[in-house]
RNA sequence: GCCCCUGUAGCUCAAUGGAUAGAGCAGGGCCCUUCUAAGGCCAAGAUAGAGGUUCGACUCCUCUCAGGGGCACCA
């Protein structure tokens, strides 16, 4: 990666400057070398003369010119073709032809393995998503957790971590919501009656009425409807978990007794009210929980405790856990957990906000509810998908379902689209008559503008990954995907690609097979699909 | 009352503390004897408000206003 290389080479430059005691020793990690906004300001820039300025106490402008004369000191002609200094003291670099050329022979050569990291370095990584509540298909609240949970563990995948995705079903039948949902399909009340659940009921009658109680009538139900919101997720949303994980099971399994009473015999739970409390507020939580009722029965906070053991003991260096915004509150409950069971790897719990209905709120108690499998019937998985994805976890989208299927006609999928079918057509059109030869002689007949500014953006693939695999944002990915179609169809216009000049039909042809890589490792990321006409 | 998220163009959203705040859609004006016009080009249009921090603030801090979520012996 090229930014790499920049930054070690503005290290190097440093630790000279250092050693003939022009610069004192300075904290690296305020460095950034970054893309340029603008093309006259180059391809990448850098901040490290602002940076010194503040220690220094001098000109930004005045550090960067000195900075820039060791720099080039270094042997560096062949990847730049020149580097500035510009604005309040920014210096920026420009990469040079040669390198450009070069770079496009090292993505065909590199294929599906291009922008494939070890920044992951193999580590043992969960990532455990949607996770809803068995009492009714997902709704498209769900889709944006959906979504972005298989988005990021594609990414890090790509990023070279070991991931697995797994959902957990909450299916005690200590739940009180399972409990609810049993006397919903006892017919001892409505609570959550519905014509999905009324003929899910009538589905088990016989098997109903060989039991007696509300728990086991609900988890026999909720067995049903995790049937059908498993067989949604696999086939229709085409996401596919290592491991579903039951919330029964783990009683079952004794591991909610085991931890229970672990954290009794670390002095950790008292008595109060008649309930049993776990002292979280000295591990950062606002305050103590109950973990066992009045009842005697357990809350869902101590299976979760269990669970998250779990997941600790499953040797997981890194936990990611992306929740709803009503779950928000757990999270320092949970993260109190982590310190009290000492775990050592990173967990990081993410929350979706909110997916609101135009003129409505999103409510399983309320009924008013759009499935996630009727948007998808409108708008089709990749239109869905890609709507999701370009959004911030942290806003809370307003979901305007006429709006989504009028876009669906015209949207930023087909646009990205669009650019591969170009490629493919201009593909199918050249192969009939002759073979592809990528050759880097050839490749320097790249020279347009638009074919230059072409390959920049497919350099910034690996970084992108980089970038993304560290803070998560995953509408960094969509967004890229539509800058790279849009060079590309800017180098469409300008640049015809079967022309008189052989050799320049060659590097043309090797710089769109280029781009169908990247596009295609792009939209593998997002989990939509590029078709080669359209 | 306390805690979390959000407020950017007519609409839906971007912008690891960086330079003249970007896209798409909608609306206005151009470009098809040429590898797919589902495309390209041009013009118009925005940081809720008030302070502060600093070389530099949509971004960080304080307050105000507005919206959403949480503060259960629900999950």
């Amino acid at each position: 990666m090229i930014r790499k290389k920049i930054l070690n080479l503005i290290g190097k430059t440093l630790r000279r400057l250092q050693k003939e005691k022009l610069f004192p020793l300075v904290d690296l990690s305020k460095i950034k070398v970054e893309h340029s906004p603008k093309r006259e300001y180059g391809d990448y820039c850098s901040n490290v003369a602002m940076v010194l300025a503040g220690i220094l106490k001098k000109e930004p402008k005045e550090i960067a010119k000195i900075f820039l004369e060791k720099l080039q000191e270094f042997k560096i002609e062949k990847f730049f073709e020149k580097i500035e200094v510009a604005g309040a003291g920014f210096i920026n670099f420009f990469l040079s032809k040669n390198y450009l050329q070069k770079a496009v022979f090292e993505i065909l050569k590199k294929d599906k393995d291009f922008g494939r990291l070890n920044v992951g370095k193999n580590i043992k990584t969960q990532v455990e998503f949607i996770s809803a509540n068995p009492t009714g298909p997902l709704h498209i609240g769900n889709g944006r957790g959906a979504f972005f949970g298989d988005v990021l563990a594609n990414l890090l995948e790509k990023a070279g971590y070991k991931v697995e995705r797994e959902y957990y079903l909450n299916d005690a039948k200590f739940n009180t919501q399972i409990q609810t949902l049993g006397k919903t399909a006892l017919g001892k009340g409505k609570t959550y009656l519905n014509d999905y659940l009324q003929s899910k009921i009538l589905k088990i009658k016989t098997k109903l009425k060989r039991v007696n109680n509300d728990a086991e009538a609900g988890y026999l139900l909720a067995k049903e409807v995790f049937k059908d919101i498993k067989n949604f997720i696999e086939k229709e949303l085409k996401i596919k978990f290592h491991k579903w994980v039951s919330e029964e099971e783990l009683y079952r399994k004794n591991k909610v007794k085991k931890i229970y009473q672990w954290l009794k015999a670390q002095n950790l739970v008292y008595q109060k009210e008649g309930a049993e409390w776990l002292k979280i507020s000295d591990f950062g939580a606002p305050k103590d929980e109950v973990i066992i009722r009045k009842t005697g029965e357990p809350t869902y906070f101590l299976s979760d405790i269990a669970y998250h053991k779990d997941k600790f003991d499953r040797g997981f260096k890194k936990i990611i856990n992306i929740w709803g915004a009503d779950h928000q509150g757990h999270v320092p409950k949970i993260k109190a957990i982590a310190k009290i069971l000492n775990y050592k790897g990173k967990l990081d719990i993410l929350i979706c906000q909110m997916v609101r209905l135009k003129g409505g709120k999103i409510s399983k108690r309320k009924g008013k509810i759009i499935t996630l499998k009727e948007l998808i019937e409108e708008v089709g998985l990749d239109v869905a998908r890609f709507f999701y994805l370009t959004k911030s976890l942290s806003t809370q989208m307003e979901f305007d379902i006429k709006l989504a299927k009028s876009h669906s006609q015209k949207n930023p999928v087909y646009y990205i689209q669009y650019a591969h079918a170009r490629i493919c057509s201009i593909l199918r059109k050249y192969k009939k008559q002759n073979k592809i030869e990528a050759n880097i002689k050839n490749l320097r007949c790249l020279e347009h503008e638009s074919e230059l500014e072409l390959v920049k953006h497919l350099i910034k693939f690996p970084e992108i990954i980089e970038e993304t695999a560290q803070d998560y944002q995953i509408q960094r990915i969509p967004q890229y995907a539509l800058d790279l179609a849009t060079a590309f169809h800017q180098f469409y216009q300008d640049c015809r690609v079967i022309c008189e000049d052989q050799k320049l039909t060659q590097a043309r042809l090797a710089l769109i097979l280029a781009t169908k890589i990247v596009l295609r490792e792009t939209f593998s990321l997002l989990g939509i699909s590029l078709p080669e006409k359209m």
